[in-house]
DNA sequence: TAGGTATTTAGAAAAAAATCTAAATACCTA
DNA sequence: TAGGTATTTAGATTTTTTTCTAAATACCTA
């Protein structure tokens, strides 16, 4: 995807919980749900968004779908936020500003 | 302000690019205003938004408001994102995941 | 295969965010 | 002070996002 879609998936709080709890290891759908006072299908919608980011990835197994972080697309936000800080990497900048084009 | 408003204000792509527009330096509300196909009124939505998220500050100027980046808040930022990336500073993410309990 | 568990999808409802128009505020200058 | 420019605020409307319930899908095991 892109940087409108991560960043819309950064802006929600209990997004940005499943991406802590998923740190420490991948978890399943159920497990992730069970952390939160909503629904499953709720948790299944922003397990979706994050998704959609790039910043989570899922494997299946048996009659599970285990959720993990992306670490690779972390980077490009971080490059993305240095662009706004004094001690930036001017190359690799650019090459963000050019991706953003939305 | 908190994590929340950050991220929230960071997930418009409006926001984002008033952000960019601020780093060549500051600009007044009309000069950022006429950058866009909306109202000045929305576009003061905005950039209440990113003032309430300290991503930018205003000085007032004889007939005029002119908004400014904030570099500081990105740094936080920065530190937030670097805990789900490879090369972060522990002792740091822990401050930040202290000062995000909502 | 039948029934069970795990999870998602569909569609509707509720909540939040973005946008507009009109009016208010603030400050400047002739 | 009167009129003008710059910007924000208020309130209403539109659009988007979040959430729920109910049903569907998928896969596993007895």
């Amino acid at each position: 995807m892109g940087f409108p879609e991560t960043f819309k998936a950064l802006s929600d709080p209990v997004r940005r919980e499943i991406l802590s709890m998923l740190k420490k290891g991948r978890l399943s759908a159920g497990d992730i749900a069970s952390h939160f006072d909503m629904t499953g299908a709720t948790v299944s919608y922003h397990l979706k968004q994050l998704k959609n980011a790039d910043l989570i990835y899922e494997t299946k197994e048996k009659n599970f779908i285990y959720y993990s972080l992306n670490t690779s697309v972390f980077e490009e936000i971080l490059l993305w936020v240095s662009q706004f800080t004094s001690d930036k990497n001017e190359k690799e900048v650019q090459d963000i500003e050019k991706s953003e084009e939305e």
